[in-house]
DNA sequence: GGAAATAAATGAACGTCATTCATTTATGGG
DNA sequence: CCCATAAATGAATGACGTTCATTTATTTCC
């Protein structure tokens, strides 16, 4: 039953102090600078003046006001690659600003992963650039919306684990009992690298290696044009 | 203040009634039955014929709560492949296994990836066997924290993935605006595969091919490539 | 064997949130 | 001028996690 805002024939109230683009950019801005714990409808409302039952003429719930966000932080993902740069290069580019988009953005990893994509015109429009790309590339159209979302859930993992304390793999107390392990992660550490750092390159770079194999000619795609 | 009788069913003999095993399985039933939205503190202390503050005597907070869950859990990871099969088929059994049991559990899984691994001896036993896994085969010990973080993180991602709904990819009304991301998502549910199974299973083997070959005798640790 | 210490449970608060709703305010079209 | 309408108000609601002073049962110590 929500009415968009824009239906401008009858009697225009107060000039728009609201609507969404004001209440995104307030929203971002509470975020930057004091985190997601720190945006509340009250702390919102009150950064743009008003009072916090006001939102809700303009946003149906908080979820909408997060699926807002969401749209507007998608504008830092850079899927302009495909059909420019060879696929894996593509892929590489889009798999990097997309992680380190929503490494920022954690909190928003959980709703967003289960979040149906038509309300998000941005979101498809990455999504049909990524699925050009690997079309493009000559993959077989069955396989296309798997690797996809394969690479998005590795995107998802890796932007959570950019949030970890830089600690959380030590084992404290207990490393003797745990040698291999307490001694592969303090190698790692000696690298200098934060672990999700290297996580994410290794990874990346593996998962693209996999990919690439599935390529045209690959197993999954019997029939070549070539 | 209020002097409350006596022969109140308040007081009764108080023998160990909670604890934390009771108390985990407890919040297990619930979650099994009705869901994590339903484990509340209250419902939880319902269940178990008690008022909501006595947990407090023995969980510091509904956080502490969770980590309890999730050590509990943790048993249905299968990391018994290392050191008895290849590491790629290892690999996979542990892989699997993993993303079952926190696709079953996902609300856990944006508090487990940012927490510290020293309060779960479970986790830990897990990651030694994963850890020797690697070095057994041969792998550099400087790589196979990041390897193994890597795998984590698309276990995570896919995990949250499995919760999604079914028709989360459709378009909807912008099909025709989006043809390859639509044509790919229609041809992929044509398979009859949930999407999310396609993905785990085609990200799985690219990602384990991929690290296959940065095994020993592939491009070494210490030199070529980042 | 009795008193003190300790552990465990109680129930009534609290504070924080998101959200709802009846009411008021401002605006512009007919 | 009037009234339909979007927008904003502020008080209230209902979850929820958590705290605290108090009560009671069990354990420990002399």
């Amino acid at each position: 039953m929500a009415m968009a805002p824009q239906a401008r024939r009858a009697g225009r109230p107060r000039s728009a102090v609201l609507g969404r683009a004001r209440i995104t950019a307030a929203a971002r801005r509470i975020i930057e600078a004091r985190g997601y714990p720190a945006l509340t409808m009250s702390a919102l409302a009150r950064s743009l003046g008003v009072s916090p039952s006001a939102l809700y003429n303009h946003a149906a719930s908080k979820q909408q006001l997060l699926q807002w966000i969401q749209e507007d932080v998608m504008a830092g993902v850079d899927s302009s690659g495909f059909g420019r740069l060879p696929l894996d290069d593509a892929l590489r580019l889009w798999a990097t600003s997309y992680r380190d988009v929503f490494a920022r953005h954690a909190p928003l990893v959980p709703v967003i992963a289960v979040l149906p994509v038509a309300g998000s015109p941005r979101t498809l429009r990455m999504y049909e650039d990524v699925a050009a790309g690997f079309l493009g590339a000559g993959w077989a159209e069955e396989d296309v919306a798997a690797a996809i979302i394969a690479t998005e859930s590795f995107i998802f993992g890796s932007a959570l684990d950019a949030t970890a304390p830089l600690d959380i793999f030590d084992a404290g107390e207990h490393a003797a009992r745990f040698p291999a392990f307490s001694g592969a992660v303090a190698r790692q550490r000696a690298s200098g690298m934060p672990s999700a750092e290297a996580a994410f390159g290794l990874g990346l770079e593996a998962l693209i290696a996999g990919l690439m194999t599935r390529g045209p000619g690959g197993p999954a795609a019997s029939r070549s044009s070539s």
